[in-house]
DNA sequence: AACGCTATTCGATAATGTCGAACGACGAAA
DNA sequence: TTTCGTCGTTCGACATTATCGAATAGCGTT
């Protein structure tokens, strides 16, 4: 892999990123302090963001925040996402049938992003939103995906993420979860029993290309209370029939 | 105004606008053409946006299109417009009591951005996107916020546009407009009929923010035949009163 | 009025992005 | 199979230019 990238475009998205991993507005003096920059640095990179309308700020306090270019951008991203169009009216049917919020999330450059939600009438909201990133071992989007990967690929994403511990039930040793997507790939689905948050549950069940590769994963999160022994099977089976159909609505020729 | 912006950085803004402009996809040769750098330059600037997640290259034809990174940041810029939060459910109710469309767009570094639609059951489609921009003279969003800027303003961005012709109705004389926009005020709404596109009527009303300045618009779009005299104030009543409701949300004492 | 804080500007210097040319991979045509 | 042409990619030299530290400006508080 050849290494000539351009340092100040680098430095300009690390300045971007540091919004979504610190706070929605940040001061040059804070941005300087996070990246180890001068601040005459920082702030020639931000007035070049900022005439371009990747940032703004604040008239008041003076602090940065992200500009409405990149809502433009993201919104031009999130059209020609196929896969999205695709599945969202069969999402919509789910969510009528089941009465409970439904997820999509897609696999790109080995992380998972929501890329879809549609909520259910319950009120329940679930720590999640469109365009974040969801951990691999302790969500049925996340198993359900590695459960169809190959054991390179598993090994590979396992190993560059931290095994974060969320909930009493969250499953932390790599060999467990791989003993575990054996069954998850068996079943055709996975579920996630609260581990990333007591009391939520969650049925997930993959999608895939014309290749036949999983791209994707489509998840109904309930609180536990509500996927008991009556609706369980039928969650499983709406999950996985609106999988399948997104599949072959993609070219999958299952 | 200084300028000392960082040459690497608007490089790199320019490739990324280049594909809203331009095609969803495009290769090394087709950017440099069209920006007028080198092959050698584009391919660095681009390998490092690719690098980060702005960009990703097709492994087929090798072309390039926007990253998912870009997805992550435009949601993330779209969750924190806290007037687009305040105005959904506000917007909701009006389209299910209209039955009819409704945008809202709010005004951004002197740009119309269109920030939340919710379409009505009818099947007409029209020509607009979340994250696009809408002109100034031809629009009902546009027009009622011209109609409550200082004149200075309102010249500052009139000048500043080409004021194209879409339809035969299109206002396209400053002078002109800028007498229309006195009725406006007057009347607290703003009309666009067929002056973008021939059968397209809408109805549109501004929204302040809590110091009374203009800072949204929400319109009522709808063929034109829909929007009879029996209709047409009921609809220009629920606009008005759902763009005040939004107002005073955000803080506005009217 | 003086202080502390932060954003912003400025000038010198060294780092680094840019270009043209060459390479390599691929597909089409002969 | 060979040849040609195209396009993405790599490389090295040069001059542009981004970077830093210091100085300035602007604001609110003591």
């Amino acid at each position: 892999m050849s290494e000539r990238l351009i340092q100040s475009i680098e430095r300009a998205a690390d300045i971007l990123e540091l919004f979504i991993s610190t706070s929605p507005e940040l001061s040059v003096k804070e941005i300087s302090q996070h990246l180890n920059l001068s601040k005459s640095t920082v702030h020639g990179i931000i007035k070049t963001l900022e005439h371009r309308g990747y940032l703004q700020q604040n008239p008041d306090d003076l602090k940065y925040k992200l500009g409405i270019k990149l809502f433009e951008l993201g919104n031009f991203v999130g059209k020609y996402l196929d896969i999205r169009g695709i599945a969202r009216p069969i999402i919509s049917n789910l969510v009528a049938e089941l009465n409970e919020t439904v997820h999509l999330v897609t696999l790109q450059r080995d992380e998972l992003v929501y890329v879809e939600k549609v909520e259910g009438p319950s009120a329940l909201t679930i720590y999640s939103h469109i365009g974040k990133r969801a951990p691999f071992h302790c969500t049925g989007v996340g198993k359900s995906i590695l459960a169809y990967l190959s054991e390179k690929e598993v090994d590979r994403i396992l190993s560059t993420v931290v095994l974060k511990s969320f909930t009493e039930f969250t499953m932390t040793d790599i060999q467990e979860i791989k003993e575990h997507l054996i069954s998850i790939r068996e079943q055709g689905f996975a579920t996630d029993d609260e581990e990333i948050e007591l009391g939520l549950k969650c049925v997930a069940a993959p999608i895939f290309n014309h290749q036949g590769n999983v791209i994707a994963s489509i998840s109904c999160a309930a609180p536990k209370m509500r996927l008991d022994e009556e609706r369980l099977p039928k969650v499983i089976e709406g999950i996985k029939a609106a999988a399948l159909e997104i599949s072959k609505n993609i070219g999958y020729k299952g």
